[in-house]
This record gives structure tokens, C-alpha cells and sequence, in this order.
DNA sequence: ATGGCTGCAGGATGCAGA
């Protein structure tokens, strides 16, 4: 089973790259984030067509997310337990069966969190502590899971091309990196970095100043896995083909293969 | 990066992103 994330940075703006690849790539499940359109809008028809189940939680201009799958879906949910009141579309989960049992994958959107010390800032932390107090039951659970997308967290110094140019970002806080890490230690596996330590592997550069060009990136996007889905996988890549293409998302897809 | 792009709402520019 192959499961992607990727931040669209707009469905209407991208949507023929977005079918184009789609169709080429094939994954089981596609995880969508700043789909930034209103679920009545979503165009959902055109990956239908391809043979996908369509769930979305958009919202009009801002952020939103999807989740796209070949397996029909046996349960999904929308929002992020543990704050009634964020009204924000950053959380998608569903529940697909598979032989043997059943995973669980999310598509999640955590708040960029600039400009720090802002209540932006204050946002992303809470809603870090909420995905870990969630990822939290679902250990206890023990439950076969991947949570899948754009995390704006850069983990370490080898996720970027210049960490001296992000020390005063709230991607790169000292208590942002705090917060992925206890993620982590909750037992929690990123797929990229159990396939590969080496330096040089980004999922995000900037639209300014040449950053593509520059290889100027940082490796934002990410696929958290369970124990149970952690044992089966495989393989991580980033396909940063999609970068160059003509009227890009300033994110690429990021990609794993589960042994399910 | 002192933010040099980009998408979106709306119908001019302002906001958000990272």
C-alpha cells in the first residue's frame, strides 16, 4: 500500500498537475492539505474519475484538507479532538480495512504558527499538544496508523538547506522541535528518516528569492507511523519532480510503502 | 530576509503562508 501527503497550496489553482500526477503515481491513499476551497466546491469528480473515494473538511480561502482513497471508507472523522471551539480545517482521518485488520490515516494541517510570540504561535503549540494527547489514545489502542502531512516543523538541522536562516521561525523553535519530539517518543516513527539520515531532502521551497533554483528547502511534511504500521514499512521517498512543473505548489508530494 | 512569490476574495489591495 503506497500513502501520500501533499500540500496542494490551493485545488483550484492546481488541479491538472494535481489529476496529472495522481493518475501517474496511483497511490492507495492521498492526503490533501490547504485545499483552501469549500467542501460543496471540492472537485471531487475529476479524481472519482480515477477511481478514488473523496472525504474533505475545507473551508473557504484557508487551509482545509482531504483525503483520497482507493479503499472505500469504513469510518471518517473531521477536526482535531480535544477543542470544540477551533472552527480551523486542519484534521481528516478515516479507517480503511485491510486484510488482517485495519489502519487509520489522517490528513493533518498544523498551523504554521509565525509570527512567534503572536497567539498564531500559541495556536500551533495547542494544537500540538492536542495531536499528541490524540496520538496518545490511539497507542493505547494499539492501533495501526499513519498520520500524514503538512506538520511546519523542521525536526532538525538536516532538514534545511540554511537552518541559521529559520532560528527565529516558529517552524524551527526550540519548543516547536520540543513538541515534534515528544511526538516521537510516544513511540511514533517518521517514515523518511527510519529510510534515510543523509542530509540534502526537502518537501517545501519557497515561491522568493530563487529558492527552488537554490535548492534553498526544509523537509516539513512528514508521515508519522505507529508501532503497528511502522513494522510493516517498506519505503519513503519525496518526489520532488512535481517542483519544476509549471504553476507548482511550493510543497511536494511525500510518499510511503506500507508491506500491507 | 529588510519577505524579492503565490492563491484567494472580490473587484483594490490585504491577508496568509513559511
Amino acid at each position: 500500500m503506497r500513502i501520500a501527503t501533499w500540500n496542494i497550496n490551493g485545488i483550484r489553482a492546481r488541479l491538472e498537475g494535481a489529476v496529472q500526477w495522481t493518475s501517474e503515481v496511483r497511490p492507495d491513499i492521498l492526503c490533501f492539505q490547504e485545499i483552501k476551497i469549500e467542501d460543496a466546491a471540492f472537485p471531487r469528480s475529476a479524481f472519482e474519475d480515477l477511481g478514488y473515494n473523496v472525504e474533505t473538511l475545507g473551508q473557504k480561502s484557508f487551509n482545509g484538507v482531504a483525503l483520497l482513497s482507493k479503499l472505500p471508507f469504513d469510518e471518517v472523522s473531521r477536526g482535531l479532538p480535544g477543542d470544540d471551539a477551533d472552527s480551523q480545517a486542519r484534521f481528516i482521518e478515516g479507517v480503511f480495512s485491510i486484510s488482517g485488520g485495519a489502519i487509520r490515516v489522517a490528513s493533518l494541517y498544523l498551523p504554521n504558527g509565525n509570527p512567534v510570540g503572536t497567539d498564531k504561535f500559541t495556536y500551533k503549540f495547542a494544537w500540538m499538544d492536542r495531536l499528541e494527547a490524540y496520538a496518545k489514545a490511539r497507542l493505547a489502542a494499539e492501533e495501526m496508523f499513519v498520520f500524514a502531512g503538512d506538520y511546519n516543523v523542521i525536526p532538525e538541522p538536516i532538514d534545511a538547506r540554511y537552518p541559521e536562516h529559520w532560528v527565529e521561525d516558529a517552524l524551527f523553535q526550540p519548543e516547536t522541535r520540543m513538541r515534534y519530539r515528544r511526538l516521537l517518543n510516544l513511540g511514533l516513527t517518521c517514515a523518511f528518516r527510519a529510510c534515510s539520515s543523509e542530509p540534502g531532502y526537502y518537501s517545501f521551497w519557497d515561491y522568493q528569492a530563487g529558492a527552488w533554483q537554490r535548492n534553498n528547502g526544509i523537509r516539513i511534511d512528514h508521515q508519522l507511523l505507529s508501532p503497528l504500521a511502522a513494522d510493516r514499512l517498506r519505503g519513503a521517498q519525496i518526489d520532488k519532480r512535481t517542483r519544476s512543473w509549471d504553476k507548482p505548489s511550493d510543497h511536494v508530494p511525500v510518499m510511503i510503502e506500507l508491506d500491507v
